[in-house]
DNA sequence: CTGATAATTGGTATATTATAACATCGCAAG
DNA sequence: CTTGCGATGTTATAATATACCAATTATCAG
């Protein structure tokens, strides 16, 4: 299992990164990288936690880009649907995608105490999830798995 | 894997021995088991799907036994705390329990041509899960596993 | 039994999350 | 040019969920 999301690495580049590889994907594929939508990748990777819809519109009408929950339903469902992002279902709220352009079958882990939602690679864990659904015929289409728990850094904090 | 929900059973007698099994717990308990804790119980058996929670009041309502969403969400609350019930995430619903009693991690496979929501058991995707994150430090308290796709029978059923 | 305590109910109000629907704009292909 | 498509801007509303307070009912120690 990969881990990105509780481990330090510099953050800036990080971000500038992301945001030009998802510009990269967009040129090459036709699709349009527009402001709004840059705006909330970036939103969504300052910080390795979910973001609700409405906490990044926030961000969106103080800074003009707009005002009414379809702008940041729309871009957010744009990332989503390209694989910049991902849904967080127990949350009901956004996550930068911590491995672009990869297909993968992500795999949250959400941290009670400091809400940090760290995507891992369980490749074991969906392709079991998988192979024991299609012994009953049953074709998966999207998988979700999400933990919810504490993180080895709030652990140690306050002796959990 | 066992799984519950895509094959034929004696549906009124599994809905009664359900209410009787959970009627019996409380009592054991000391919990009480309420008419519309039962009634509620009684509707997510009646049914291998998901219902949502105003779903679930519009009966209330008409059978007079409540009116108002803390009504329903009082009596979910409790049914999936005592382990009767499961909410399903990705669907923002809940299903009656099919292994009420056992100690266990749901996976839910949710069948987006019938709605029909089975419970498998996938001891080893969750503990695959929870034994790759522990090796990260991170705690799992409570996994969601749900898969989406296409069920045995709707698949057979328009040659998908 | 009785009073204290805890659990449950009934209700209002409101918060939070999400989508439907429609007009307009801008751009690129034909 | 014009047609069509994707994106935008906006209004309105749907769907899901919880905070809070008052009143009632169950439970149990004494």
């Amino acid at each position: 299992m990969s881990l990105i999301g509780f481990e330090h690495h510099n953050h800036a580049s990080c971000i500038e990164s992301a945001v030009a590889a998802a510009e990269g994907y967009c040129a090459e594929n036709g699709l349009q990288f527009t402001p709004v939508r840059q705006r909330v990748l970036e939103l969504l990777l300052a910080q390795h936690r979910a973001m609700g819809a409405y906490e990044i519109l926030d961000v969106l009408r103080e800074e003009g880009l707009g005002a009414q929950p379809p702008v940041a339903y729309r871009a957010l469902d744009f990332l989503v649907r390209h694989g910049f992002a991902h849904r967080v279902e127990k949350l009901n709220a956004f996550t930068a995608c911590a491995h672009p352009g990869e297909t993968h079958s992500p795999v949250f882990l959400i941290c009670r105490a400091c809400n940090t939602v760290a995507e891992a690679q369980a490749q074991g864990a969906t392709g079991m999830l998988a192979s024991a659904a299609r012994d009953s015929g049953f074709r998966v289409d999207r998988a979700v798995v999400e933990a919810e728990g504490v993180c080895a850094r709030c652990r140690e904090g306050h002796a959990g």
